[in-house]
DNA sequence: AGCACGCCGACT
DNA sequence: GTCGGCGTGCTC
């Protein structure tokens, strides 16, 4: 008798064996297909790890599997490895881990038959004079058709301002026609523009990336403006002639339709970007396109690791010292780090690129684990941006702007520049303050206070998203004196806009780029020119140029100095140059000013005298010597519960079970976490470090098993986080 | 994680 | 009377 041994999507951390179907050949049975199930009293859709022939459940125990649903693996054998490793990997179920591999219509059990997408193209000896003078629209779309000779999908037309009749049109009079795109199909000029030139450096990199010798993970540090992208475009070309695909892994933000616009703008082959508004049709689509090897190349964000490639070329990770690579709950892999194992078991090379590399993969370059390449000259005459610290201990800040910097916002307003003031807080101020008695308005769920918005007016608590109105007086001592305290992107704008009234004021955060095209609207607005002053967080120092800004203020330099996390010296830093990037580009020279309160802080002022090498070089010798990562494994097993304290009371059980005092693994904690309540929970975390990798993996393996089989666990919610980046 | 079962409080 | 709050148990 055969069973069919599956991975099920739930967070029980083994396989569960089945009967197969009435009537199914199981000799035809190939791992990876997908199999739905009975589960407790559901059902679901397992993959099939194996058909064996013999189970350790009673086998009246065993239920029937409902139906087999794929004859082929939707994900290619090496895939279904990787994804199996990972979960071993990060501790997590295989089940949930495999699932979260495949794209959601497959995991909800669609079917998975790819029919490629007809394509259009135009007809042998077709020419627009043949088309009547008035008759634009058909004229536009064929010399459109004649320039992308590999054709057009539905979807590229339209962009274009294809319509149905237009198409019809133009197919009556046979001019064009529809094929099915052969997926190997190699198009003839891959190009659509011609590269640019490179400089040597950059030659050096594309030539390094370029020639054929398998796996390679290369660390690529180009400085802000050197033409990282270009080495990029130039080095997925060469894998395009051979046949070959390329995987572009994006954060977050970073997926922007500009980024997207510079590959189609190259290149005249089939690009899918799985950016975060697709269908989850289109996302499949876009899957399989990749898995036939139609699509060329893949640009996505953290979870398009998994996408399967038909001829993998390379893979690129943007901006690699990105957080958002690493998922931060549930399933807590690495897509960078994962990237890596995936491109030595394809053997192609991988690029990390960035300009402020994170801590980690410098130091893998140190251990000789990745290559270094470096981008040092910026194109052009453009010159590196002049910091400066300004000292604001001894200042009377004007809702958080001293007058120095103001007099300089106004210096280069007068020249026709523009100004970007960086302030990493939303909202109107980070809290309301009783001036009589000293309440301040905390949220009621978290350990936070929650933060004053005007517009609209409420209090929003800015970790658990709970909203309430502004209190007219204070709910401890009834005063009507209550006072904004500190200040937010809001009233940073309102301050400037009362101080440069002629000048317009643009504010850039969540609240203002809600609606789709906003961030776009603004940053067009922004590129014609017109002197203007930006005030944005975060989403301000990614990815956007604004040729004309000339002075970048940074606010709140300080914010991240004194973090509780180690990482926030190294985040600072990257925060800073990130930002510092928008400004001195072109011609016009750029000059970032900083407020502080530490304007002798010995790192800051190596980060901007001596650059960001050397700071990341200090900052690896602090952490090599304070046993921090990466010299060290680390693993967090974090729990959050109802009431005060049972959080860490389990975690205290786990350490006294586990924790055999023989010095390894180090146990660290349990602690309350930074932020002990949030959203009505009680969280706490305990550490696990160990310079043996194996030994720690060995534990915490051990503990999970054990932690889930124990009753005592089931009443709280636990996990465990492989080589944490918050720790909190 | 879901989901059902089951046992107590406040509602039409 | 019963609707629904969440503790407990189970998943081949």
């Amino acid at each position: 008798m055969s069973y069919l041994r599956l991975a099920i999507p739930s967070p029980l951390r083994r396989l569960f064996d089945y009967l197969p179907p009435a009537d199914c050949d199981t000799a035809t049975l190939v791992p990876g297909i997908r199999v739905k199930v009975p589960f407790a009293n559901r059902q679901l859709i397992g993959v099939l790890i194996e058909v064996t022939e013999t189970t350790d459940v009673p086998v009246n125990k065993l239920k029937p599997a409902l139906e087999i649903l794929d004859s082929t693996p939707p994900l290619p054998a090496h895939l279904l490895k990787l994804a199996r490793w990972s979960a071993s990997y990060y501790q997590h179920p295989a089940g949930e881990a495999l699932s979260q591999a495949l794209p959601v219509l497959l995991r909800k059990g669609e079917a998975d038959n790819y029919i490629p997408a007809m394509k259009w193209r135009a007809c042998p000896g077709a020419s627009t004079n043949s088309i009547a003078k008035n008759a634009s629209k058909q004229r536009q779309l064929l010399q459109w058709l004649l320039n992308n000779p590999a054709g057009l999908t539905p979807e590229q037309l339209k962009e274009a301002g294809g319509t149905k009749a237009t198409l019809t049109g133009l197919q009556d009079k046979g001019l064009i026609e529809q094929f099915t795109p052969q997926p190997d199909e190699q198009a003839d000029n891959i190009l659509r523009e011609p590269p640019l030139t490179l400089n040597p450096q950059q030659q050096t990199a594309v030539d390094s990336l370029s020639e054929d010798s398998g796996f390679r993970s290369v660390l690529l540090y180009g400085i802000t403006g050197s033409g990282k992208t270009e080495v990029y475009l130039q080095a997925i070309e060469a894998q395009l002639k051979q046949g070959k695909q390329a995987l572009v892994l994006v954060p977050e933000i970073g997926l922007t339709p500009q980024t997207v616009t510079r590959f189609k703008a190259r290149f005249n082959v089939s690009i899918v970007s799985l950016h975060s508004n697709l269908t989850d049709k289109q996302r499949l689509e876009a899957w399989q396109q990749a898995r036939a090897g139609v699509a060329k190349i893949v640009i996505g964000t953290r979870s398009a690791i998994f996408t399967p490639l038909k001829h993998p070329g390379i893979i690129i990770i943007d901006e690699e010292h990105d957080a958002s690579f690493k998922q931060q709950d549930g399933f807590r892999y690495s897509a960078r780090d994962l990237s890596v194992m995936r491109a030595h078991r394809e053997n192609i090379p991988i690029v990390l690129g960035s300009a402020t590399p994170s801590i980690e993969s410098l130091y893998n370059v140190q251990q000789k684990r990745y290559q270094w390449l470096q981008l040092t000259q910026r194109a052009g005459d453009a010159k590196p941006p002049a910091f400066e610290l300004l000292d604001i201990r001894q200042d009377n800040l004007q809702d958080g702007l001293s007058p120095a910097l103001i007099k300089q916002i106004g210096g280069h307003l007068q020249q026709g520049n523009q100004v970007l003031v960086f302030i990493n807080r939303r909202g109107f101020a980070p809290s309301l303050m009783c001036h009589d008695c000293g309440w301040i308005a905390d949220c009621r769920r978290c350990d936070a206070h929650m933060t004053l918005h005007r517009s609209p007016a409420h209090l929003h608590c800015h970790h658990c998203d709970s909203q309430r109105p502004i209190p007219r007086v204070c709910d401890s001592c009834g005063s009507a004196e209550l006072k904004p305290v500190g200040a937010g992107t809001e009233r940073t704008e309102s301050a400037l806009q009362q101080l440069f009234p002629e000048t317009p004021v643009i504010r850039v955060d969540r609240d203002t780029t809600q609606r789709k095209q906003a961030l776009q609207d603004i940053v067009d607005q922004v590129n014609l020119g017109d002197p203007c002053i930006l005030v944005g967080t975060q989403m301000l120092a990614k990815g956007h140029h604004f040729p004309k800004v000339t002075l970048v203020a940074i606010l709140n330099a300080d914010s991240g100095l004194f973090s509780a996390d180690f990482r926030g010296m190294e985040r600072t830093a990257q925060q800073i140059l990130q930002v510092a990037g928008r400004a001195g580009r072109a011609e016009l020279p750029g000059k970032v000013v900083m407020q502080t309160h530490h304007a002798d802080h010995p790192t800051i002022n190596s980060l901007i005298n001596e650059g960001y090498l050397a700071f990341a070089q200090q900052e690896l010798n602090t952490r090599n010597s304070a046993n921090l990562p990466p010299t060290i494994n680390c693993i967090m097993i974090r729990a959050e519960a109802r009431y005060q304290g049972q959080a860490e009371r389990f975690l205290m059980q786990v350490r006294q079970q586990f924790d055999r005092q023989d010095g390894k693994p180090q146990w660290i904690g349990p602690l309350p976490s930074p932020m002990e309540k949030r959203a009505g929970m009680f969280r706490a975390q305990l550490l696990l470090q160990s310079h043996d990798r194996k030994t720690l993996h060995g534990l915490v393996h051990h503990i999970t098993l054990q932690l889930e089989a124990s009753a005592e666990a089931r009443k709280i919610r636990w996990s465990v986080d492989v080589d944490p980046i918050e720790m909190f």
